[in-house]
RNA sequence: GGGCGGUUAGCUCAGUUGGUUAGAGCACUACCUUGACAUGGUAGGGGUCACAGGUUCGAAUCCUGUACCGCCCACCA
């Protein structure tokens, strides 16, 4: 292997195989799993949010995976026992759905195959498709431990399924009865709350009148022979039963016990009280429909009215619906409403904005559909998460989440999990062939919960049993993900070691269907959280602002960027962007590509120029004070970043901010300043100057390839190996730079130099101005005076050739010069520049915002010392309020001194 | 109806505890085909930090209110 590199940066072969060697490596893998001990203090453990098995990697999931494989790589090189567990969930309806539609096209439908060969079907396309978002993680470099890898209807998973569910039950938390949920007519399942999304329709307002039963002289006696009122969905007055009003709305005193006649159908239905009936709204009358709305459901348990369906499980109108019976329930809302209009009993239809479920899966009218299903009960389970959380146990990032959070568990509804499709987890529940008069039976009589599959029934012994059709919401497995994969129920040494996890990274959006549910799921059978802290980063957007998906054609495949630009270029601009929601287009990903290029060609450059270099080593072993100033203050400068950086990503998530401090100091400090200065150097006769040279540039690039790792690990692992060929102690250097050890603090922060380097740049930079502003073409050489005394101007003594080189500037140093028409110059805090040319330098306007924030910094450092000399303040102060005041003192001399010495420049 | 977030340069956005001249990337202008890099370099133009009040010696930053945009939650038919 040549140890330069070449001059272009091609990324795919090198992805490949990096990868590659990372996993035959092990090195995904925990400490404590290859030593064969569980060892270690410091664990650092995370479980992916688990990807739909239909799906393939959008930008959410590389943005997510991003960060994640950042937080793990990063721990790794912290030495913490590092886990990060991969799986995907089975996503049963979407599944199905795909499956369905597969099979669709051979004109078969999941009924004609039957249960057990559909479900063969299934894992069929499980087997060939399932693994395409895996792959595609390991695209992104995802530092998984891919031998843990787990699949929420492996049998281990589904036996835990059936732990939960058995237990739940036995703890009473499980029941089954007839309410109304949501329903999709399309999909032909309950859905839970969390599935029908909510979403604003124009839809319509429609009055009707109801004529009162009898007219005749009951009419007369009350002055009106019918009723109005306003519903949004005219087709479900089939299942109408009774009509209601507030209970103290005056203006249908005496309709309370009336009887009406319900049009098309000619039932009588009656007139009833309830506080539920909001007078403000429509007609301040509501037709009542228990089989159809969840309020009306209530009212009709509360004044014991019977429950018509007027629905098929399609959506279709059932017999009960007479003569609109066979038809869709949009043609049944428009066919009610021409006959309503024939019989002269319509009004009117105002528009109205209402919210509506939509089907999360295939975005299908949600129905609110009576039927007899599974629940859990959610109120003790959210009691304990609410308690976890008193407690301090669930820390949200950013913070605002948790209000939402507590919001939702306060106000929890039961949860809904029965779904009337095949591919899920079947519900561990058997009923009794010859105790039970089929489904309409409510008792509790001959249904069988239990872990085991039961052979015969435990009351009649009976062998007829029929285990429930329905199988298990995909959520009900997810959110016992953070155990489930460590081997509950059984009692692991890996469940012992690592749970419970670091921490959760995932999208807000699943906050409630699953980060909610973990907490839950974890507290009831593990008594603990699955994880201490919950980073909720940004929703990818596209630029428009709506959400990116397939569906609406705005998505950008993160599969063609890491083809185009790489997965390091990816990953970097991603997390760069992830301060906030991600608004994306393809431009956005330049900055990524351009930054790993500008790595690439600045360490093409120290590699070239440490041909035969055979001194490296990880520590620099040179006294700092025989350095030259640009090498003390690279080295200083790193100090602070990479403290800054660490400290970013300590704190509470702050990768954008970590990112954004390594990329400055990479292509700024470390590029377009030390390389420049570090020139000469390279190039010229001390030997001794050059091998400094070469040892800074080798220790600083070294340790910006570890800092920069868990971003970009591909590119950087490639130059690190090189490195690595280089070092005189490589042998020593672990194999790769992901076992390699974040850098510790060094000790070379210097901040007197950092301070005269600032000194530096503006000099050279106020050349370069000069030069640009007269046009000065860069070859030419020029000569300038710098006035500077004291401290300042011995500085510049030694300063001076750095200044030259890089302003192609001779430079005479003065202490005194008094500056005529003939020069043009710049002035700095402590110092001034220059040129003999005629020009213009506005020194009027900056006099004056001096002299105003002389002003300023003057009254703010009297009020410091009067409170500093107020004894009350002295005595009572807590002692750090004091001392921070001090610092403030002294910072606010020295800005007031600086100002001052500014001042007396211009 | 409730809650949350945003409003900073032409565009996309940083700006953690209030503090020296509000930053970056892209775009723009001028110059530079300098042996790491044109996916580059140097310099420059461009901002009353949405608006109105308030607190403070000092506010993009803290408080109050307004406007517009976005998101989430919600059983008024």
């Amino acid at each position: 292997m040549s140890s330069s590199l070449s001059t272009r940066y091609s990324h795919k072969e090198m992805e490949s195989r990096w990868y590659a060697q990372w996993e035959a490596g092990g090195y995904f893998r925990p400490a404590s799993d290859s030593k064969g001990k569980k060892s270690g203090d410091r664990r650092y453990v995370i479980v992916i949010p688990p990807p739909n098995v239909t799906g393939i990697l959008h930008m959410g999931h590389a943005l997510n995976n991003s960060i994640q494989d950042i937080m793990i790589r990063w721990h790794r090189m912290k030495g913490d026992d590092t886990l990060w567990v991969p799986g995907v969930d089975h996503a049963g309806i979407a599944t199905q759905n795909v499956v369905e539609k597969k099979l669709a096209k051979n004109k078969q439908t999941r009924d004609h195959l039957g249960r057990k060969k559909f479900l063969e079907e299934v894992w069929k396309w499980k087997e060939d498709h399932g693994s395409t978002i895996t792959r595609q993680l390991r695209r992104l470099g995802a530092s998984c431990d891919w031998s843990r890898e787990r699949f929420t209807m492996d049998e281990g998973l589904s036996l835990a399924v059936r732990e939960c569910f058995v237990t739940l039950h036995e703890r009473g938390l499980i029941y089954r009865g007839n309410y109304i949920i949501n329903w999709c007519p399309r999909c032909q399942t309950a859905l839970s709350d969390e599935e029908a999304a909510h979403k604003d329709v124009h839809g319509g307002l429609y009055h009707i009148k109801y004529p009162i039963a009898g007219a005749g002289k009951k009419a007369e006696r009350i002055g009106v022979d019918h009723i109005v009122i306003a519903t949004t969905r005219p087709e479900t007055m089939l299942g109408d039963v009774a009509v209601a009003i507030h209970p103290g709305d005056g203006r249908y005193r005496g309709l309370v016990g009336k009887k009406l006649i319900l049009p098309l159908l000619e039932r009588e239905i009656p007139i009833i009280e309830d506080e539920f009936v909001d007078p403000e709204f429509g007609t301040g009358m509501v037709k009542v429909t228990p089989a159809h709305d969840p309020n009306d459901f209530e009212m009709g348990k509360r004044h014991d009215l019977p429950q018509i369906n007027v629905m098929h499980v399609d959506g279709k109108i059932n017999s009960h619906g007479g003569p609109y019976s066979g038809l869709d329930r949009f043609e049944a809302r428009k066919k009610v409403v021409k006959d309503l209009e024939d019989q002269g009993l319509f009004i009117k239809r105002d528009t109205h904005l209402h919210a509506v479920g939509h089907c999360y899966r295939c975005d299908t009218i949600v129905e609110p559909y009576l039927s007899k299903q599974w629940f859990v009960r959610m109120k003790p389970l959210a009691e304990k998460a609410l308690a976890a959380h008193r407690a301090g146990k669930t820390v949200f990032y950013p913070d605002r989440w948790t209000k939402v959070y507590t919001n939702w568990l306060e106000n929890i509804r039961d949860w809904c999990i029965s779904r009337q499709i095949w591919w899920g987890h079947q519900i561990p529940v058997w009923y009794c062939g010859q105790c039970r008069k089929g489904d309409e039976d409510d008792s509790q009589k001959g249904i069988v919960v239990s872990r085991e599959t039961p052979q015969k029934c435990p009351e009649c012994g009976n062998s007829e049993l029929v285990q429930d059709p329905d199988v298990l919401d995909t959520w009900f497995s997810s959110w016992l993900w953070p155990f489930s994969t460590l081997g509950w129920p059984e009692k692991t040494e890996d469940l012992k070691h690592f749970y419970p996890t670091s921490d959760l990274i995932t999208a807000p959006e699943i906050i409630f269907f699953w980060v909610a549910r973990m907490i839950m799921a974890g507290l009831e059978f593990m008594q603990e959280v699955p994880f201490n802290r919950i980073y909720l980063h940004g929703t990818v957007r596209a630029q428009s602002g709506l959400k990116m998906s397939k569906s609406l054609g705005n998505a950008i495949d993160p599969l063609e960027v890491i083809d185009g630009v790489g997965a390091d270029a990816l990953r970097f601009s991603l997390v760069m962007l992830s301060a906030q929601d991600v608004y994306l287009s393809t431009e956005k990903f330049d900055m990524g590509r351009n930054f790993t290029n500008k790595i690439w060609n600045a360490s093409r450059f120290v590699l070239m120029n440490l041909e035969g270099f055979k001194e490296g080593a990880t520590t620099l072993d040179v006294d700092r004070d025989q350095l030259p100033i640009s090498c003390r203050w690279i080295l200083s400068a790193y100090e602070a970043k990479a403290k800054q950086a660490d400290q970013y990503l300590s704190s509470g998530f702050y990768l954008a901010q970590a990112a954004s401090e390594l990329y400055h100091f990479i292509w700024n400090d470390f590029c377009d300043w030390f390389i420049e200065l570090a020139k000469p150097a390279l190039a010229g006769e001390d030997a001794s100057e050059k091998l400094m040279a070469q040892k800074v540039l080798f220790c600083v690039l070294e340790k910006i390839l570890c800092l920069l790792h868990p971003f970009m690990p591909f590119v950087t692992e490639e130059i690190w190996q090189k490195l690595r060929e280089m070092a005189k102690d490589g042998e020593t250097w672990p194999k790769s730079l992901m076992l390699a050890s974040w850098p510790e603090p060094t000790g070379y922060r210097d901040v007197e130099t950092e301070r005269h380097f600032m000194g530096l740049q503006d000099a050279v930079g106020a050349v370069r101005d000069l030069r640009a502003k007269f046009n000065i073409p860069p070859s030419q050489e020029v000569s300038a005076v710098l006035k500077a005394s004291g401290a300042a101007g011995e500085m510049f003594k030694v300063f001076s050739p750095c200044v030259e080189r890089l302003g192609k500037v001779k430079l005479e140093i003065k202490s005194d010069f008094e500056r005529t028409k003939a020069y043009v110059g710049n002035s700095f805090a402590d110092f001034e520049i220059f040129m003999s040319i005629e020009g213009l330098v506005d020194a009027d306007k900056e006099k004056e915002r001096i002299e105003k924030k002389i002003q300023e910094t003057v009254k703010w450092v009297t009020v410091l010392n009067k409170k500093l000399s107020n004894d009350n303040f002295v005595r009572n102060a807590p002692k750090d309020v004091i001392d921070k005041e001090k610092e403030k003192l002294v910072e606010a001399e020295k800005i007031l001194k600086s100002y001052q010495e500014h001042l007396r420049l211009i």
